[in-house]
DNA sequence: TTGTATGCGTTATCAG
DNA sequence: CTGATAACGCATACAA
């Protein structure tokens, strides 16, 4: 037999849809003995609103659309956890967009928010032109849409960030701190608007502390490049005693690389990743980093889309980081 | 402006809102000189279809739901990876219900199901019994259902895993080969199906080689209670010179906690894992684990649940694992 | 406090 | 090949 409707309900309890409406939505408005006979059909029947049809009538879907590079990643599937937390407390539902960091594939989830898939959008990645373009935008303005991380100083939409430029100083000055004068830096990926605010906190920090020896090794934010990396280090005349990595993978495959090259951290050299990864901690030598608070960037930029869909209009949130001392550093 | 709807489109066109209807669908059925009007107006408008309408419209949202424990954690990440690909190739979206282990959060995704949110659902985790509860089963019954990974014999639905008793046993079976004779187990939570399978291949390894000695501790997957075995391993009057642990996060735990205790890995205890997960070869020492084909696993669910859609009546999968012999394992 | 009636944007049926 | 029209299930303005 087909699914119960409202309809369903209202005949059993001898009432109309309407009321039957009304009970599960405002059921101040309908007198108890009524409510009563109503709810009880409703678990008789196990009646359960059909949400398209709510969707289409109300205009609104209350759901949230997540685009998400690479849910495979750790540290976005930690923001994720966050995000799912406060959307289902705020009763949204989470559809996420898994881009592959592909452009036509996040171009493709903008249709969401046009077509009233989601209400709303969550972006953990430096949006594209296309989320803002014509003749998209004109009808996309009305929605909302926040960036988490990846995000630059002229940010068309609301974001939520931690501050990471000043953190990689903290990282670097941290180095300078314990005696290191010849630090090097694992970038990102050059396409990521993270990679030139990090690589520019190191570059403050070296300037600050006086330091001529610079090397700035071209990573991606993978494991392999963090490999890549070591070998590179190793053919240096002058090698560093210190590198600042750009995350906290690329760090472990540098450091594991060094491991089995014989290279001990942080006797030989020390290593200072990006993110605090779950892992972080459990890898030896346990990786000194900065840590990002993931799960609660996720739930403020939740927040913040909450409040524009409320009509105010937020400013974008900067998130305290935490740089977390461990056994991959030691002085000079 | 508000969203243009398919009549703007109609109107544009000078056709009935029908014929724009059939030439998003069947646009064979369509004079091309009409079609091409019709496409013209659609890009002029950027008249995109609104789905709520057209799920209630056809009883069905062209959307699947994936269940999951934990969505922080990379095992499941990497899984709702390989389903999203293939659930985007071929046209569904990917609703994500995180329930953080919650039966009550659980419960609340079934509904998922009923409301029509969800053509389908697949499960990360061993079902509870709201699944196929009455009053939900018999409206339930026919919307399918696929599980991954945690799924016992007798199984009420279909299901994609690896064979985790022979995986298990593969695993200890090396260590036997390699010469050890005092093998202990850090098993998983006793709450999860796949505790007991693991246990159970253990068992069957040492079973098989005659060894009486057997040393059972009780973990939860938790990089944490890789730690506390630990030190229970250190307390052993006799104590083991392998460690068979249920998965690779309590692996690591129990490895950074011996090298902090001046226990080396491999050279007084060898470790082995469970999982495979992306970190394990990145890890010092490199871990010897099970490899579970993790995307692959995602992508088969997926498939199996289309084929289910699509009518047919599939069996369940099991799919091949690796033993991947890496650093942290050595002859005796 | 409750009921009636309308429309949300599609798709599908049936004529033409 | 195309058009008119009736649902789909619900929320809400308006009446009673």
């Amino acid at each position: 037999m087909a699914r119960p409707t409202i309809e369903d309900v209202a005949r059993i309890a001898g009432v109309s849809i309407a009321t039957v409406s009304r009970c599960l939505h405002l059921p101040d408005l309908v007198a108890a003995k009524t409510r009563d006979r109503v709810l009880e059909a409703v678990r008789q029947t196990g009646y359960t609103l059909n949400t398209a049809a709510q969707s289409l009538r109300q205009r609104r879907s209350n759901t949230v659309l997540v685009v998400v590079p690479d849910i495979g990643n750790t540290f976005f599937s930690e923001v994720l956890g966050g995000i799912e937390q406060a959307a289902s407390a705020a009763g949204l539902t989470m559809l996420i967009g898994n881009t592959g960091r592909n452009r036509a594939c996040e171009d493709s989830y903008v249709r969401y928010l046009l077509n009233g898939r989601a209400d709303g959008a969550l972006l953990l990645a430096e949006p594209l032109a296309a989320w803002f373009d014509v003749p998209t935008a004109n009808d996309l303005g009305i929605k909302p849409i926040v960036t988490i991380s990846e995000v630059g100083p002229d940010h068309p939409t609301v974001a939520v960030s931690i501050d990471n430029a000043a953190a990689s100083q903290a990282a670097v000055g941290h180095l300078i701190a314990q005696g290191h004068r010849r630090i090097a830096h694992l970038t990102g990926p050059a396409s990521n608007i993270l990679t030139g605010q990090r690589l520019t906190g190191y570059r403050r920090a070296l300037a600050g502390a006086g330091l001529d020896y610079t090397l700035e090794l071209q990573g991606d934010f993978g494991v392999a490049s963090g490999r890549a990396a070591f070998a590179l280090y190793r053919a240096q005349a002058m090698r560093p005693t210190a590198i600042f990595c750009a995350n906290d993978e690329t760090a472990m495959g540098f450091i594991a690389a060094a491991h089995h090259g014989g290279v001990r951290v942080p006797q030989d050299i020390s290593v200072v990743g990006f993110d605090d990864i779950h892992f972080a901690q459990s890898f030896i030598p346990a990786l000194t980093t900065i840590r990002q608070p993931r799960a609660e960037m996720g739930a403020a930029a939740m927040r913040l889309l909450l409040a524009i869909i409320a009509g105010e209009a937020p400013a974008s949130v900067r998130l305290p980081f935490a740089l977390m001392l461990r056994d991959s550093t030691a002085a000079v």
